[in-house]
DNA sequence: ATAGGGTTAG
């Protein structure tokens, strides 16, 4: 299709109140702009999924895990396996030996790296491994290893095992990164300490980590995330003669205000970027875009987006040349508008997108089978799916599950578990909101022995560790059967979601405390205590 | 891992 029916079409519109900023008459435009806008078949505590048993996942004679011989690729894999079947005590010491005899005697940091992101959701094994291997002579570590560690204490709240990395990576001539800052400042702002956040920063150079520009981008970005725009703004006010600030620290403070669905005030930091000779870029308009979709201003965004296809036409290379519509722009119209309901328009800017010359990527099929999951129907957004795969793309994770959630939803949980097979068939790894989404449904359903055993799938070979959602679910779902037996296996899914650095809520513990006390369990319920005994430091801070 | 595009369910 030509430019110049598109044209026609367009100049049929009537007058629009939104614009497109054009650098040759920035002012005019913005002043314009400002204005608006395991199968319990018998639940017997005997017989519950395997991650619940005293430890020890495959049993040495289960033929699966006989078969294939380790490969390059399962070594991490078979590694984090190892440390999570490693019993018993917490001593580095021991699973050192384990290590290295099992392991090579090199440790490559790309390895290690791939193991404690296995270990994630166990943060406190994933510690162990790391400080196991800080015991093996040969093993060099990288600031990589350190700063997934560092998160992992943080995400632990473990104030004196992050110190105790920090002086570690020191002593092996590893100061920290400005990805070491980011991953604190983030711990901080999670903790709802914004100054903490802001004085680590400021601590920077003193730490051997000299600032500069992106540095103080990623804290911005960092506190804007987090919902302090005002924060960051006065800061980015305060420090402006240090850091001399870019388009992308501008970009930065206006998502954070899309974000908070104030599109007038992300208009307002356009304009000041604008005044500040800086050029608005494509990324700008972008997020301009998905923040009018956020604050449900469709006509805005309508208008804005036309707007950029009008002005990206033009030959002038500096006012068209960066906000010609991109994948990304598309792929925001087809999510935005199949939100709002319109999905026909939805669909018709996706097939345009192709006349414009502008190829769907997997996020925009991704975008497209959402909407039409959320607001058409399942099959049509299968219909999708396969399109896209006969045009030879590959979907991923996000895209199994999309369909996955929509088939469950729509109460096809055989198709849905059908889609997981299809998965694992197709390599794409199931993720552990795969899991978390099939486990819900089929506990709402009231099939809960399905959750359990999906549960207890999830942690076979190629599998992954369940996290704080996968637990919530589970226990929740103990209660609404009134056995004894499912009180006792809630109770043991509190135990090993402590265990593994996930803290449950108040509410979830003493429901969960309650319930064995009213089932005649006074020994488990003793136990449990004792735990958050010995947590009272996680306990103290449980999660509002 | 310096900014933009896909995941709760209600």
């Amino acid at each position: 299709m030509g430019a110049a029916s598109l044209g026609s079409r367009n100049s049929n519109r009537k007058q629009s109140t939104l614009l497109v900023p054009e650098l040759a008459t920035p002012m005019s435009c913005l002043q314009s702009l400002s204005g608006q806008l395991l199968s319990l078949q018998n639940p017997n505590p005997n017989c519950l999924p395997p991650s619940l048993l005293p430890l020890r996942r495959h049993s040495s004679n289960d033929p699966t895990t006989q078969s294939s011989p380790p490969q390059e690729d399962d070594l991490p894999v078979l590694i984090a396996d190892a440390v999570l079947r490693h019993s018993g005590d917490d001593d580095p010491r021991t699973l050192a030996r384990s290590l290295s005899r099992l392991s090579p005697n090199a440790w490559p940091p790309a390895l290690v790296d791939r193991v404690m992101k296995r270990l994630w959701n166990d943060g406190p094994r994933a510690l162990l491994f790391f400080h196991s291997l800080l015991r093996l002579p040969s093993f060099r570590p990288a600031a990589s290893s350190f700063d997934l560690a560092i998160d992992l204490a943080g995400r632990l709240r473990d104030p004196r095992a992050l110190r105790r990395l920090l002086f570690l990576r020191q002593h092996h001539g590893l100061p920290p990164t400005p990805r070491t800052f980011a991953i604190i400042a983030e711990r901080h702002l999670a903790a709802g300490k914004p100054d903490r956040a802001v004085r680590s920063f400021l601590s920077m150079p003193r730490l051997g980590c000299p600032h500069d520009l992106s540095t103080f981008n990623s804290l911005l970005d960092a506190l804007c995330k987090s919902r302090r725009v005002e924060k960051a703004f006065s800061l980015l006010r305060a420090l402006k003669n240090r850091f001399l600030p870019d388009a992308i620290t501008y970009n930065i403070i206006a998502d954070g205000w899309c974000r908070l669905k104030r599109t007038p005030k992300a208009l307002e930091v356009l304009r000041e970027m604008v005044d500040s000779g800086i050029e608005p870029t494509l990324n700008t308009y972008n997020i301009l875009l998905k923040g009018f979709f956020r604050a449900g201003q469709i006509r805005e965004a309508l208008e804005f987006f036309s707007q950029m296809k009008k002005r990206g036409r033009k030959k002038n290379p500096i006012s068209g040349g960066n906000c010609r519509p991109d994948v990304v722009s598309y792929t925001t119209m087809v999510h935005g508008l199949g939100l709002a309901g319109q999905l026909d328009k939805s669909r018709k800017v996706f097939d345009e997108m192709v006349d414009q010359g502008c190829l769907p990527s997997v996020p925009t099929y991704n975008a497209l089978i959402q909407v039409i999951c959320k607001k058409g129907s399942v099959k049509d957004a299968i219909l999708v799916f396969d399109e896209m795969v006969r045009k030879g793309y590959t979907p991923n994770a996000v895209t199994y599950n999309l369909v996955i959630r929509g088939l469950c939803h729509a109460g096809e949980m055989d198709q849905a578990m059908e889609f997981l097979e299809r998965m694992k068939r197709e390599e794409c790894e199931p993720n552990v909101q795969t899991y978390n989404i099939l486990i819900r449904y089929w506990c709402e359903e009231g099939e809960i022995e399905k959750g359990l055993q999906l549960f207890g799938t999830m942690l076979g070979r190629g599998g992954c560790l369940p996290n704080l959602d996968t637990y919530n679910v589970l226990i929740s779902a103990m209660f609404t059967r009134k056995r004894p037996e499912d009180m006792v296996v809630a109770g043991k899914m509190v135990r090993e979601m402590v265990e593994r650095g996930h803290l449950p809520r108040r509410f979830m513990f003493n429901r969960v405390l309650n319930g064995l006390l009213l089932t005649g369990n006074q020994g488990f319920a003793r136990e449990l205590l004792r735990m958050q005994d010995r947590h009272k430091r996680l306990a103290r801070v449980v999660r509002p």
